[in-house]
This record gives C-alpha cells, structure tokens and sequence, in this order.
DNA sequence: GTCTATACGGCGATAGAC
DNA sequence: GTCTATCGCCGTATAGAC
C-alpha cells in the first residue's frame, strides 16, 4: 500500500490537495513526470531545471507538460509534501511505539537515514532550494517551516526526556542537539551512495555510536553538571 | 594585514591570478562589490541572483559592473577561492602547530566553526551552490574539489592517527566520521546567527565535547575492537 | 567608472489544433 | 494527452558615449 498511512492528518497542503483518481492509470503518469522532475531539480537545482529539460527527459514538449501541471512550482510543491508526509507519518509512529529516550532517538536516526534512498532527490532539493522556496512570494511553501516545526518538537521532547531521567549528559542544549543531529542525517545525501561500503543501516548505526558513545576511548572528560 | 599568510601556497587559481595593485583603492571597490553579491548569492542563490540586482546593490547599473568582472561566474569565483584560501591556511598552521590527534582535531573544530562569522555567505553559497558549479562545462570549478581533498587528507590523517595510538575508538570508519565532522560544521551555516545564545566558539566546544564524549551519560556501550 | 541602449537567447506559460 | 506556435518577459553580456 503506497498511500498514506492512517497514523496521523497529513501535514503538507499539497498532499491533501492532490486528487485520488480510482484507477490510478492518470496519476501513475504524472507521479512518473513528479519523479522525472525530482532527479534533474536535485542534479542542478530548482532554478536552474528548466520545463522543456522535464519535457525533455519525459519525451514530451514543455507545453504537454501544462496539461499535467499548472506551473513549476506545482511539481517542486509535490515533490517536497510527498517526502515530508512520509517522514512525519514515521517519526509519529516511532514516538507511539515508545521506550527509553535512547532508544526512540535511535529510531528516529534510522529512520531518517533510511529515507536517504528512497527519498534522496526530495531531499536533495530540501536542502539545496528550501531557502529560495520559502522566499517565493506568497505563502505557498509555508508549510515546509510548519513540517520542520513539528518534527523539531518531537526531537526536543525526547531529548530533554533523557537529561530528566539522567540518561544523557545535562550539560548540552537540546536545540543545539537537535540541529546537529538532523543537519548531520540530512547532509548526507550529498555523498551517500547506494552500493558503497556502508548502506544506511550502517550508516545509522555508525552515527547512533558516535551520537551516544563519542570518538574517544577511555574515561569521560568534563561532565561537569549544568 | 588582510593579505595571505605565507603559511603555503593559494591553493584556488582565482587567488593567484588576481592583479595586487599597489594603491588598494581599485580593488577595494572590487572587494566591496564582492561583498554585496556575496551576500545576495547566500540569499537568493547564486542562478537566483541576477546581476542586475548585484548592481542595483550597489547602485549602479548592470552594465557597469562589466568593468569590473567579466562574467557573473567570475564574481562567485572569487568569493569561495578567498574563503577557501583562508581556510586551508589556517588548517596548514593548525597541523605545524601539532599535539595529540585529540588537540589537533579538536584545533580544527574550532578553526571550522570559527569562519562561519567571517565566512557565512561564502560558505552558503558553497554549501547551496556546489553541486552546479562544478556541473558547469568547463575546469573552471575543479579546484573545489581540488581544495575539499586536501583538507579530507589532513582530516583523515588525525583521525586515523587517533586510532593507532588508542586514543579514538577503533571500531568507527575515518572517512565517515570526517565526512560527519565536516558537514556538521559547514552545515551550521544554516541556523547560526550571531548575536544567539552561543558564539561560534562556544559552538565549538559544545561540539568537542559531543564530538569525543558523545550524548549518553554512565558507561559506554559496544567497545568491541576492529 | 558609469550610463545609455540594445542584442540575443532562453525562460515559464498559454491557446487551440489534432 | 500531446503538438504547434507563439507571447511577453527577463536573463547575461556588449558597444560606445560621456
């Protein structure tokens, strides 16, 4: 089942928007051009893809591509809610899962390395074209910073749960954590390949080490308390 | 004294191949309109920024800033070469400086977040506009990469030199715990405003002691060797 | 060193035939 | 659902007057 799951309101207009055709036939299609679309907006940039290079890469003539959408920004928008509606809807199943605060931070670094590869494209952009985006005019990606906001509550919320129970070291700050942790998932899709030494299971693991455990060996230094 | 430090060679072209007048008063103008589409660049993007608005910044027309640049790439150019000069010297003087890997790390963290203040728009742009600038026909680009791998060498060359004399842990991978360093510090380019509730150096040493200690309070987990 | 004026191409988007 | 044809705008860059 590749539509949504019922674990919460979808939180990208966009998504709720978009019409549900019974057979699928249509929507496959344009889903196909939204995937096209995505590849070159993450290879060179929203601004610099031009519709006749989609077009292009779909077979058509930019004009066709009118018949599907009803600007640029319409395909971007998609692009991005799609990520986003199946990012949150998994943070929000990991949080109702529960357990120690380490273990759902754990979860949530897995999950979001493991959005890496399915969603590489959306996030590439994500990173690359969300400052421009939300500075369009008009309040159309406005919903990316509501997203964001959401998912950096959830974060916070279990971070500050582990420094209550004494789990994680009282002398960091939580938002200053949160950034780290998110920017350091994220980014990685700018070198992260399929098929190279570490999937992103690895990866996950490797990072949950770190996050936790640190780089050196021996005993802790300054644990001085807050 | 703006001007390089002897401490090596300019490892950009646009560095070394930029005139040095005498008087200053020339290239001071040039500076300053550097400056002003640097930060429309980190803003806006650099395909996003017209030259028009470049000018207008400035305020003079288009046109006239062709007498200064002969093309919008030239004006980028200069902007990450200077940044990028600045800071593989000041990782060369870190590395002649020397200490335990830790120290020396631990050095380079601090010299990293430490450009995020005089750096933050070219370190945007870097950031933002990398992937189309070296996808830009031409070699006009390539010594970006040339730059990133120097610096990934004398990353690398600490943290495996960490783990030969036991003082890092040996069961994590080099290239990605450098590649996790690197884009943790650079990424912070993105939330980081002066003026907040931490300086870049505090910054620093927030991430040091995450970097080394890690989040979790107690006993260490998962110690097993290679 | 800046302005005036403009060349030239590519951009997103549209209308209507098929 | 795609093509043909095209509109109007704005992009970088240039030439020459001042």
């Amino acid at each position: 089942m590749p539509t949504r799951k019922n674990a919460g309101p979808a939180v990208t207009p966009a998504a709720s928007r978009r019409p549900r055709p019974s057979g699928g036939s249509a929507s496959e299609r344009r889903d196909h051009l939204v995937k096209l679309a995505a590849e070159l907006f993450a290879r060179k940039g929203f601004q610099a893809t031009t519709v006749r290079q989609i077009a292009d890469e779909a077979g058509i003539l930019s004009g066709s591509l009118y018949h599907h959408f009803d600007s640029k920004e319409t395909i971007v928008d998609e692009v991005l809610s799609t990520f986003l509606d199946d990012l949150v809807a998994r943070y929000r199943a990991a949080l109702e899962v529960g357990g120690t605060p380490r273990e759902v931070l754990s979860e949530m670094v897995r999950i979001g390395f493991s959005t890496l590869e399915p969603h590489r494209a959306a996030i590439t952009v994500m990173q690359n074209d969300w400052n421009y985006l939300l500075s369009l005019p008009g309040d159309r990606f406005a919903y990316l910073m509501k997203a964001e906001e959401e998912v950096e509550r959830m974060w916070l919320e279990q971070i500050k749960a582990g420094q209550a129970a004494g789990e994680f070291r009282p002398d960091v700050d939580p938002k200053l954590t949160y950034r780290m942790i998110r920017d350091t998932i994220w980014v990685a899709v700018r070198w992260f390949r399929p098929g190279g030494r570490l999937n992103t299971t690895g990866l996950a693991e490797h990072y949950i080490t770190m996050l936790f455990d640190g780089l050196a060996t021996g005993e802790r230094t300054s644990q001085q308390g807050s």
